[in-house]
DNA sequence: TTATTACTTAATAATCTTTATAAATAGTGT
DNA sequence: ACACTATTTATAAAGATTATTAAGTAATAA
């Protein structure tokens, strides 16, 4: 199932002209695998073992590459640091203002904001993005202790 | 009109326990008047010519007590900093892929998408954002010619 | 196969935003 | 006016991201 969605990934980035190489493909494959929306860092990180010498700039770069491409989408939130998300379905994201735990969350696309948006911004709207923010379940336990 | 807004913000401020300082004033008019959500930067490259020795921490110093506060919104878009919005009516917002410019857009509150976020997910949701992207009308001018 | 070229990586430095620290200053209540 | 404490200022530090440059590597053509 997500085999198939990296031989797709892998021939968008061939017909792209965009090289394959070994950090290359581990990136794509780390965010495709993951579940959790990583940091740039995070990605890091978890490839040091695989590519001792790795640099940070490379993660940098690769993700820039499958951004302009349209493989990932990046994810700003107050922290610090974007996140990386290579969900291509349409989905939302729920998230905890307590300890940052993002959660997929599938509601039926806001095509009518979109639109309504387009008639009064006179803006060409090309996607929108959600949020919904709250406490998680396991923060909402620990606070109640 | 928004002198009213300003009088009850200061009013807010003061049942907080804040003190009211010339910059933490000049930095709350200068958000309240201005339209186009203004970053920190922005903030102090604005009120450096009435005070000339104001720090960079003092603006995010005020800008935190505000947010505290809840006075105004902090946004997080892909730029690299900040956006501060004191506008509280709700409201949300459309961005210009291509020059940035955000636009302020009116539209009923989603509180069913929230509903259901609570129930699918168990989260205890207090808010969501959503943004609009799109190009702008400039813009669209521009790429044409 | 070899050479050429363009793309990619790695290492490092630089930049930019934001936060932390500590001393000086200024509001506020008495 | 005095004392107390919040706030400002100046500076340094942290953290994320980008720029730079030299070295390496894949693709292509001769």
């Amino acid at each position: 199932m997500s085999e198939e969605r990296m031989q797709e990934a892998l021939a968008t980035l061939k017909s792209s002209g965009v090289r394959i190489t070994p950090q290359r493909h581990a990136v794509l494959e780390y965010l495709m695998h993951s579940m959790n929306h990583p940091t740039a860092d995070e990605i890091y990180k978890a490839l040091e073992g695989k590519f001792p010498n790795m640099s940070v700039a490379t993660v940098y770069n690769n993700l820039r590459v499958f951004l302009d491409i349209g493989l990932v989408r990046e994810l700003t939130y107050g922290d610090s640091s974007s996140r990386f998300d290579c969900n291509t379905t349409e989905h939302y994201h729920v998230i905890c203002n307590s300890c940052g735990k993002i959660v997929d969350f599938h509601y039926p696309a806001l095509d009518e904001v979109e639109q309504l948006a387009e008639q009064v911004t006179g803006f060409n709207v090309s996607h929108h993005r959600m949020e919904v923010y709250g406490t998680c379940t396991d923060c909402q336990e620990n606070k109640s202790h």
